[in-house]
DNA sequence: TCCTCTTATGCAACTCGTTGCATAGACAAG
DNA sequence: CTTGTCTATGCAACGAGTTGCATAAGAGGA
């Protein structure tokens, strides 16, 4: 159950409401855990009823009221807590994976579409990280970026390298794959 | 919901029982997609009351006898019919970064052995696919390793090459990260 | 004025996945 | 002959994640 610890980190970097929240999980926490507002909400209730952060009504002109939340001492002991117990590296699942292999029993040509597809997704995945890294991290005008090392910056930019990775890897293997399958249509 | 069309596809390349189901995931289909025997007999069990596979009691020497389940046509006609929508990437979940970007208020330094845990065991699932490869695709004694084009075997083939491709990146950012994590504990 | 869009929060129902436990046949070791 | 291990199947309870729907305030346009 890291949801709760990812919103920790998160409200930790910046008290937000639930609403910004899920914002943020569409864009940069996204990149390594997904959620939807209703499951946000729904942590950030019983977090607030476990004492683990404090919210704060905040009103705001031309939209309607918002409530804050920020990390209380309770729930900062909870995240070190987790952050010094060992986990297990998680399991992967990917359907794509499954209809390739299931593909031997249809029409491995028809996959073709699909997998270009994915390689224009993941395409585009990439590109908005690289956007996101000459932004925030190696470009000219990026926040501190000649100033002295800070530890969340840091590490925020580690993780970023990791989406990085792991979108070029993916664009490489989906052309593999799109050559099998092409192989495989010409041959038959 | 792709346990079912997992499970479609394993029958598919071979009939067998849930408990057999339940080690091929620990296996070769366990590089793409995990389950729990709990999962898969609960799945099985709703897919033969709708018709998608059917059951054979085998008996068996010299263990308890067992319940070998086989594709039916309604099974096959279900996985057709998913191979051919479309479906979304899947988005990523990933522990250790929530871990890394809350380092930042905690202490980066006391992650170092973590990672070197995550190196490790993706270390060896590397070793194990390699060895995979070697013995069912690539080795002097894989199976029809000069015969025929075999499309089935293809596609094995390369899904095996995309988990040795992840967790080659993988143990790279891997590195990437550890070298961060020591620079950081240096810098202070 | 009504309609729609964005911000903002939430309930209810459902499915999927995990964990702990229970049962039972066959065999091997002590 | 009891104990442990491997094969084989399953129930029950819980927790996590998804989907559909509901509400409401303010902004902007038809």
């Amino acid at each position: 159950m890291a949801l709760d610890h990812a919103i920790l980190v998160s409200l930790l970097e910046r008290p937000g409401s639930g609403y910004e929240l899920a914002r943020r999980f569409e864009r940069s926490i996204g990149y390594f855990w997904t959620a939807t507002h209703q499951q946000i909400y729904r942590v950030l209730k019983r977090m607030e009823g476990d004492g683990w952060i404090d919210v704060r009504e905040v009103p705001q002109q031309g939209r309607p009221d918002k409530k804050e939340y920020s990390v209380a001492a309770a729930g900062r002991a909870a995240l070190s807590a987790w952050l010094h117990e060992p986990i297990e590296p998680e399991s992967v699942r990917h359907d794509l994976a499954v209809k390739i292999r299931g593909a031997a029993f249809d029409d491995p040509a028809a996959l073709i579409r699909e997998v270009e597809r994915y390689r224009q997704v993941h395409g585009e995945r990439l590109a908005h990280y690289l956007a996101g890294e000459v932004r925030d991290f190696t470009g000219p005008g990026a926040p501190h970026a000649s100033g002295p090392p800070d530890a969340g910056r840091e590490l925020q930019h580690v993780v970023l390298r990791g989406g990085i990775a792991y979108e070029r890897m993916t664009l490489a293997w989906l052309d593999d794959v799109l050559a099998t399958l092409r192989r495989l249509g010409t041959a038959r």
